[in-house]
DNA sequence: TCTATCATGGACATCAAAGGTCTATAATGA
DNA sequence: TCATTATAGACCTTTGATGTCCATGATAGA
């Protein structure tokens, strides 16, 4: 239960690529360079974030990527949800053991009355809110925030010298 | 980024356990028997449950295992952090980096002045508010909520009769 | 005391996913 | 045309989850 490393890089160059967005087209060679990765594996995850519209590419001499959408825009469940997927972060299985028969079954009744959904278990039921009150945390935050925070040290540091 | 299955069938374990407290050992075959999973597997989970005084079990004839304190008093985060472990939700890799120098490097100035804590980047600080917002939730749900709910419904059903 | 019952711990085996490398291909500007 | 750059796929290694099996030890009851 923990975040992969891919989705650490692809946070980082998010924000490297947010914070050099004054021209553009920042070539993975300076981006690997700059989160200190290989030039191979980051490719394979910027390839993934180009292709759920995170950021864009062009090939060719002077190619490079740059942010599809402005830094405010990106959240961190977005870039969460491309790397790791979606799936859900509880999926019970055994649902035909006598567990789930004396804790969910009820449904089986009457199977045209109102969805189904309001007739799963309690179990079910506190880990599917654990996951909305997680990702209504990280859709919260954006690459813009952490930009604005490493803006604010930077000029705070200038002033004092 | 999912719970493991041992996971799953530890919290269908306890709530069994929490279910027929009124004599006490449920072996461990009416336990994979309710759950339907194998015996050998369920028995390394509840080994680890028993390391961390969440259940008890006493070995020999008619043994078996109880709940260690009354169900309220387990909440869904002591069982997920016994079998998930207790690492971060979130770890940073290559603080060697560029990126890192940019984003969290201020404390190398003043080493004695305040604890580093407060130094952290902003990527690390709002993975570890949602880690904090996740656990927070969690601590709020214990094995006893979800008895009373089967029970709650259970009695509703038999009013409808 | 003997025995059937029960949990425990360790040694495996299996398998899927994460993490990572390499190369051929296609696009693009100079 | 040519050097540059991203892309997609094949491939490899390592790690962790899942699962089985067995030898051991504890215990209650006969
Ligand atoms: S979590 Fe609830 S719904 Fe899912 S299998 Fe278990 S008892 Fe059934
Ligand atoms: S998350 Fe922040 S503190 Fe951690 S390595 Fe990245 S920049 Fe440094």
């Amino acid at each position: 239960m923990q975040f992969s490393k891919s989705t650490d890089y692809a946070l980082h160059a998010l924000v490297h690529l947010g914070n050099s967005e004054r021209c553009n087209n920042v070539g993975i060679k300076e981006l690997a360079g700059a989160l200190g990765v290989s030039e191979s594996y980051l490719s394979k995850i910027m390839s993934k974030l180009r292709q759920d519209g995170i950021v864009r590419a062009v090939t060719g001499v002077n190619g490079g990527y740059e942010l599809a959408r402005s830094a405010d825009q990106i959240t961190f469940l977005d870039v969460i949800q491309v790397i790791e997927g979606r799936q859900q972060l509880y999926e019970c299985s055994n649902t035909s053991s006598r567990q789930h028969q004396f804790l969910a079954e009820e449904a089986a009744v009457q199977p045209d009355q109102k969805r189904l959904n309001e007739n799963v278990c309690l179990i079910e039921k506190v880990m599917y809110g654990a996951e909305q009150q997680l990702y209504q945390y990280l859709r919260g935050h954006t690459i813009q925030s952490v930009l604005d925070e490493a803006f604010k040290r930077w000029t705070h540091k200038e002033d004092k010298k």
